[in-house]
DNA sequence: TATTGTTATACTCTATAACTATA
DNA sequence: TATAGTTATAGAGTATAACAATA
């Protein structure tokens, strides 16, 4: 008979969230790196692989950071070749950052590469179950972000 | 109709988890802002509130931090008067590191702000659905875990 | 005056290397 | 020799303040 020990930090959310985010970038990172990125750069690249052409502040807040943040990685990617930056042509205060056709073809084989690592993390759940993970962060976030609106 | 836009960032697990941590940290940062704590800390006090006795370096490698990084979060958990550090009999190169009776005290009491905060973020999710969510993140996480070992 | 991109700067979190005291 | 705790230090990642160009 073990008594029982309390609240365990295994199962807080804090703790788990955490820790599952650490391990998907990990995974990320092997996946990726043959393509010369990173999970975050993947993201600023499929940010602009979708829909309109962006600025450098709408690509920022996508992803919800700040715009000084975006300077940085958006240097990155250019010297990679993936990204290019141009004056608006309607508005002069703004950079239209758009993929190279370097960069398209990089987005589409790294997603790939990327989906791999997703499924390695998911590997110990049932398609099901991996669906429905999926489904409740993305209902946590989208009412997190209403919240900020 | 709307053509498709191909993968898009709001979905990706990396994403997901990233801000839902985020956003659990936010939340556990205000609710426990009146016990003068965060989560990171909390997490060490549960440790610690946890059977045996344990040395920093043991505490550490619970919440895969370095050793280094648990000598900073202790200096600030003893300076609150929330843990205190004696060297252990048996084999004195060890700290064995316990709760005062305020850190119990409080570990009692922050524990149950931080379930509201829990319940704060689940809030979009049906009961099942939170539960669900729980119990992939244990079962990702501790299959992580046993990748190391 | 306000906004976009930029730079400089600082702060947090974390890890690595080297030191000490013990084993 | 090896280990636990500590310190100094450095590297990411991020945010704030201030500046230039443009609106």
């Amino acid at each position: 008979m073990s008594r029982n020990e309390g609240p365990e930090v295994g199962s807080r959310l804090g703790y788990l969230l955490k820790h599952a985010q650490l391990r998907m970038a990990e995974l990320n990172t092997k996946a990726l790196a043959p393509y010369g990125i990173d999970g975050r750069e993947l993201g600023v690249l499929l940010v602009l692989a979708g829909g309109e052409p962006k600025s450098q502040q709408q690509a920022a807040q996508r992803l919800s950071v700040d715009r000084t943040t975006m300077v940085a990685l958006l240097d990155t990617l250019e010297d990679k070749g993936l990204v290019s930056r141009h004056p608006d042509a309607a508005d002069r205060r703004r950079n239209v950052v758009e993929l190279t056709p370097r960069g398209h073809d990089l987005v589409r084989r790294a997603t790939k590469a990327s989906d791999d690592a997703e499924r390695a993390l998911l590997a110990p759940l049932s398609p099901q179950a991996a669906k429905q993970l999926r489904n409740a962060l993305q209902e946590i976030v989208s009412s997190a972000d209403d919240e900020q609106a």
